[in-house]
RNA sequence: GGGUUGGUAGCUCAGUGGUAGAGCAGCGGCCUUUUAAGCCGUUGGUCCAGGGUUCGAGUCCCUGCCAACCCA
């Protein structure tokens, strides 16, 4: 039916994996289990070669990823998680079945050594293997070594190709993986306990976003995955939980892009008795603290393929502020707020935004601000002061009713950060839902809104979309390349 | 959803209507401190799938599948 690159990798056919089950059979027909967990490192591979000592005996295990045939020796590099560490066998010291068993292993079999620590002429730290162990059979050939794997498809599909592969992958899930390590560092720094609230959801709500529905069979009722996290989080203030983060996945069922990933995930962060000035200090501080932790440097520099620095994010504080209104008159014209509707969308069109058919005034406007302005905020910025119509969950500014007190933090030309002081008034609340959700009853939380009822207090709330984060301090372009297993069309 | 580009050996890629190719990997041989080891020899193909044009299609045309990028 479907067939590709990707399929032909699951071809059970081709030869050099005929060779490799004929290998296996041989072992097996000398009395060796190829696949028998009888092997307990000393230590990692990294570490044999850190802690050098000219004869120390080790104990290491690791991934087949070179083989060099010299004859009558054999060297090979043994990878695990912490590294690489050059093995050296010789014909004279395993014997003769031994080092035919050994010289014929392949690439990608997972093997453990004994042996002693030395240096070779070249003055590579090498194991002299005294005895070895084949820990696993690999049946399938591993990806080249020189161009690593570059099927984009393969890639992503089967990302533990990926990853044996291509090193420079694997520096980035790693740091990834520090990233989150230190978001959490710094929340709990700053006393926030972290929480998990449900993932399915009777009624998806805290964002403008299409669900996923599913399907509970005891309960015979439908759920949505949720779609954001701030509705439950909302009620453990109602509850007394004063500073409460999570940090977690969140579906929308829309399309895919270089920016857009259906699971993604999302920090969310609620501070009572902060409000939407406390959340800014909050994002500037955590994430160049993270950068700082991981990444040593609060300037970041984003490569093309070629390496030449395409631009330069400097997350040095304090970060530029400025009013949404006041970057939409400079790029939309000072009299932007004076035209009429219909007016204003005559210009947006001339100016090149996109506008859907039924679009609202606040959405032609902000249609300018998505299109015009967003991609050109590379270096930190909070932009405050949204229209009220954007972000129903947020209090009013006193200031200026028309619109809210919220910040949308813009680094790299994305959204990354959206905060804002946590609207509490129950009664305001439900109005302002009711309007967004159009008169649509099944869509309003009531849970949410009795639980307001039952006093919030004033707040300060933020989400940071890990994802994001993860590209901007990486320097990725791709979603799909800060994520371990994107989201493909499924196969076959 | 629309447009563009791509899909050829395990991997990375050439092949522009006339016998299906290279490097690496694999297999065999030589070599006891190599490291992109080297040297000699050699195996390996549903050219994404299906249809069409043609004496002849990896190549041209149509349809479909998958991916990347751009747009919505």
């Amino acid at each position: 039916m479907v067939d590709s690159g990707a399929d032909a990798v699951m071809d059970d056919t081709n030869a050099l994996m005929e060779q490799r089950r004929a290998k296996l059979a041989a072992l097996r027909a000398r009395g060796i289990d190829p696949f028998k967990n009888q092997f307990t490192p000393s230590e990692s591979c990294g570490r044999a070669r850190a802690e050098y000592a000219e004869g120390r005996t080790v104990a290491v295990a690791g991934r087949i990823t070179a083989h060099r045939d010299m004859g009558k020796s054999q060297f090979m590099d043994l990878r695990d998680q912490s590294g690489r560490v050059q093995i050296y066998a010789q014909k004279q010291v395993l014997g003769d079945e031994q080092y035919d068993i050994f010289r014929h292993l392949d690439l990608g079999d997972f093997l453990g050594v004994r042996g002693s620590l030395f240096t070779t002429k070249t003055g590579e730290i090498s194991v002299k293997v005294q005895s070895f162990v084949i820990l696993a059979k690999a049946l399938r050939p591993p990806p080249a070594k020189w161009h690593g794997l570059e099927d984009t498809e393969i890639r992503y599909r089967q990302r533990y190709l990926d990853l044996m592969a291509n090193d420079e992958v694997r520096q980035v899930f790693l740091r990834r993986s520090q990233i989150i390590r230190e978001v959490r560092n710094f929340l709990h720094q700053r006393g926030f306990v972290e929480v998990e609230t449900p993932m399915m959801q009777a009624i998806p709500g805290g964002a403008a976003a299409q669900p996923f529905k599913t399907w509970h069979n005891a309960l015979g009722c439908e759920f949505f995955l949720r779609i954001a996290l701030e509705l439950y989080l909302k009620r453990l203030l109602v509850g007394g939980l004063d500073r409460v983060f999570e940090l977690g996945r969140n579906f929308r069922n829309e399309g895919l892009s270089r920016r857009h990933n259906p699971e993604f995930t999302m920090l969310e962060a609620y501070q009572a008795y902060g409000d939407y000035e406390s959340m800014m200090e909050l994002v500037q501080s955590l994430v160049c603290y993270v950068a700082e932790q991981v990444l040593g440097t609060r300037v970041i520099e984003h490569r093309d393929a070629a390496g030449v620095v395409q631009r330069t994010i400097d997350l040095s504080p304090p970060w530029r502020r400025v009013m949404y209104k006041e970057l939409v008159l400079d790029r939309a014209g000072p009299d932007w707020f004076d035209l009429t509707p219909p007016q204003r969308r005559v210009r947006a069109l001339e100016l090149g935004a996109e506008l859907g058919q039924d679009y609202e005034d606040f959405e032609v406007t902000h249609a300018i601000f998505e299109k015009l302005i967003e991609p050109t905020l590379i270096q930190p910025t909070f932009v405050t002061h949204a229209p009220k119509e954007l972000v129903p969950l947020a209090k009013l500014s006193p200031a200026d009713p028309s619109t809210v007190e919220v910040f949308e933090c813009c680094i790299n030309g994305q959204e990354i950060a959206p905060a804002y002081s946590e609207q509490n008034d129950p009664l305001e609340q439900r109005d302002r839902l009711e309007h967004q959700s159009g008169g649509e009853p099944q869509k309003l939380d009531e849970d949410f809104l009795v639980a307001l009822e039952h006093g919030m207090p004033p707040a300060g709330g933020m989400g940071l979309g890990i994802d994001r984060l993860c590209m901007l301090l990486l320097g990725q372009e791709s979603i799909r390349d800060v994520i371990l297993f994107p989201q493909l069309r499924p196969k076959g």
